[in-house]
DNA sequence: ACAACTTTTGCAACAAAGTTGCATTCTTGA
DNA sequence: TCAAGAATGCAACTTTGTTGCAAAAGTTGT
């Protein structure tokens, strides 16, 4: 395996291509959540917007990517952690950050998210924290 | 005050519109958050998109509804309590739960959010948490 | 109840975001 | 290397959201 991109998509069992693996590398390479926007003026004279749409489908479908639910309607993704292997949909049990300064989304693994009880008659799936503020760069 | 949607509105300083009034009477008779479009096919013939877009904005500015995230990029709205009395931003500090049958979206009024440490440097505003399950009527 | 003033609405035109079908190109495994 | 299957790019389209402006409605004071 050359490097982590094509490793990432051989894991999935995806084929490797040149707009995946850069799409992916983005993701690698940034700190922060990454929205389709972000990724589409990094790479939109590569890559077709279409391409960048169903890539990240594909990578949420594989459970390589999560998404982190707004406010604002823009969805932003973020790179799964190694612990999470299993294919589709899964939980990630991490806090998100979103920074009123910077805009910046990002995972905060260190911080897991605290059980709740749900009222009678409710089955929790999943669970989704968001917490803006601002963060250690911004201050 | 003949009613409640003009109570509401009178309280926050808003003139009272037929189209104001009726999107408001939308929320108070559902139980669950409503988005953009459920508004819009609920009222379309009677109101111009636009007029439910700025009407929405409106009743968020003044603190009337809240936004809830989440992960399909479709914004829902619901009242808030009447606890929330402060125009602008506020915070609600209940938990949202969306079920994955009926895909409603409704506020737990009654399950507060627990509170959660952030590591050293960053400074907490808002905080907001979504379950995804079954819900009560589902089971 | 009316007039003057302010706010809201609807329309049109536009911009941005997302989707679909299909022909072409690239990947993969034998 | 080659054939089969998968991914991509393109075009056309739908949906979603925004802006400016004139017409209509709401509000206030008399």
């Amino acid at each position: 395996m050359i490097n982590k991109s094509t490793e990432i998509l051989k894991n999935s069992g995806l084929s490797v291509t040149a707009g995946r693996k850069s799409i992916l590398d983005m993701f690698i390479a940034s700190g922060n959540a990454l929205a389709h926007q972000d990724i589409e003026s990094g790479c939109s004279e590569q890559f077709d917007r279409v391409t960048i749409y169903r890539t990240l489908q594909t990578f949420l479908d594989k459970g390589i990517i999560h998404s982190i639910p707004a406010t604002d309607s823009i969805i932003r993704y973020a790179l799964c952690n190694e612990t999470c292997t299993t294919t589709g949909h899964h939980h990630d049990n991490h806090i998100h950050f979103k920074c009123e300064l910077c805009s910046k989304t990002l995972c905060l693994d260190e911080v897991s998210i605290p059980l709740v009880k749900l009222p009678d008659g409710y089955m929790m799936h999943e669970i989704n924290m968001v917490v803006t503020g601002i963060c250690k760069s911004c201050r």
